[in-house]
DNA sequence: TTAGTTAGTAAGTTATAACTAACCGTTAGT
DNA sequence: ACTAACGGTTAGTTATAACTTACTAACTAA
């Protein structure tokens, strides 16, 4: 599992959000991916570099070409942990009822 | 709805997800939320403003204390955009496998 | 009323993340 | 073989986020 601060600051970026949101509707190759953003072709790269290693994305070869696609393990890596924050609260939430009631 | 950015910025920093984290598990006031970390205090306050403006965690106040616990909006916002992503992610897939059926 | 505790704010420093320009390697087509 | 298209990497610049120190304000208890 890819740490959570990568995770985090992955899709805290902007630009690299409307990466990884493009790529949740179609897959696509960089050359795409870069005609649609105002930024230049490198930064693309580097920025589905950082998706790559959160595990937000993945990269199939096909000539010269690569074809990045949104990946569920990065996606399901921070479900989890925002669940367990959420259950956490709720357990603590509940006790301190009880501790009204007595 | 706080905005996106926003939030996973917020819980993009190590030390501002440890007070999130601690958050979770029982409220606290800011001297003892400061006191568990190596960071000063004002730090820590700095910090509370961000998870605060994100949605991620409310405040009360009880004489000169604040008392800060997490909040479940922002959480559930973060919840509802990966659910989505990963929703428009599952459509594309299937799509694509319809289409090598035919 | 004064001394102590609480916590937010402001100013200044420093490390780093995002970006561009220039470069290189690989594959495809003629 | 030559040319063009694809895309990753490097070096350097700039903006910003995290931090500390110093300060201020508000409430509390002696």
């Amino acid at each position: 599992m890819a740490n959570i601060t990568t995770l985090f600051t992955a899709l805290a970026d902007p630009t690299r959000r409307e990466l990884f949101e493009r790529l949740s509707k179609k897959e696509m190759p960089v050359g795409e991916l870069a005609r649609g953003t105002r930024v230049t072709r490198p930064a693309v790269s580097q920025h589905l570099r950082v998706l790559l290693e959160a595990g937000l994305v993945v990269c199939r070869e096909d000539g010269t070409r690569r074809i990045y696609s949104i990946d569920s393990r990065g996606v399901d890596d921070m479900r989890s942990y925002l669940d367990k924050m959420w259950d956490r609260a709720l357990a603590h939430f509940k006790k301190q009822v009880e501790r009204k009631d007595s």
